[in-house]
DNA sequence: TATTGTTATACTCTATAACTATA
DNA sequence: TATAGTTATAGAGTATAACAATA
């Protein structure tokens, strides 16, 4: 009983998340202006809202080893939509930070993203979106990013 | 009000879903032994329940390109975990079909992803467990994939 | 001609190993 | 010595374009 819930859940789980991620990624990437892998778009998204992390808690947070999240910053220093600043105290970290550029690059994406999202979720009940949003809240109270 | 749902549910996805698929993906890799990545992981399971497909039926349930499908094949076959067929009626068509090889391998990177997600799931109330069962066949009915 | 699939080629993402700079 | 980050290098995965075979 508990055992066939379980399966159930864990089957679903893996049927669905790759399938969702793909759509995911596949939208964004549709939004060639921006020109966002969706690490970067998280990593944007996790600047935006933790301005000055270091490049270890961006890491930590995405999933991605320190010198792989190093070229990926590379890639957003370089078309200015961050910036590498020295932490004051301790000139072994770099903090990171959004540009101008970076926030409006962010928000465009996202919503781009999210209206084609949005449009996909129409066709639910707002019950079923509410099901869905708390159960994505579950998921992420488990499976949250610690170190690797 | 209905506007705050679509927009706090997308948030949810976009947030949630790239997350938990990071961690099947490392969980899929450390178990090294069966040497699959996600997409030939879905593809030994489509095959494992659609005997005999086509590669373009199978390119178009993963989501992935032709060339993509094929070149993701090769190194099924290589490896003896499936095997090409010519369609009887068809000669242009290839049908896929898993080796008893490629059945016990999906079998046991089957078993060793589901046992941890199956653990991270026992954190959870049963309650819990199936309304994200039940958000998933949501998610699914949506994002099912298409003709790309 | 249209359809099914493969091969050639190139690019992105990511990891591990080795290194640099600072503490 | 230990820590934060970068650079060098290599491998996997995927796409687009060009091609081959069959209908």
């Amino acid at each position: 009983m508990m055992r066939s819930s379980m399966d159930e859940c864990t089957r679903e789980v893996l049927e669905t998340v790759p399938s969702v991620m793909r759509v995911i990624r596949n939208e964004l990437r549709k939004h060639r202006a921006q020109e966002l892998s969706v690490p970067q778009f998280r990593t944007l998204n996790f600047l935006s809202r933790n301005k000055g992390a270091s490049l270890s808690e961006v890491a930590e947070h995405i999933g991605l080893t320190l010198p792989s999240m190093s070229t990926l910053v590379d890639g957003l220093v370089t078309r200015n939509f961050a910036v590498r600043r020295t932490h004051p105290r301790d000139r072994r970290r770099v903090t990171l930070e959004l540009t101008d550029r970076g926030h409006m690059i962010l928000r465009s994406a996202r919503d781009a993203t999210r209206d084609y999202l949005a449009q996909k979720l129409e066709s639910i009940s707002l019950e079923d979106r509410s099901k869905v949003a708390e159960s994505m809240r579950i998921l992420r109270s488990i499976f949250a990013e610690r170190a690797a």
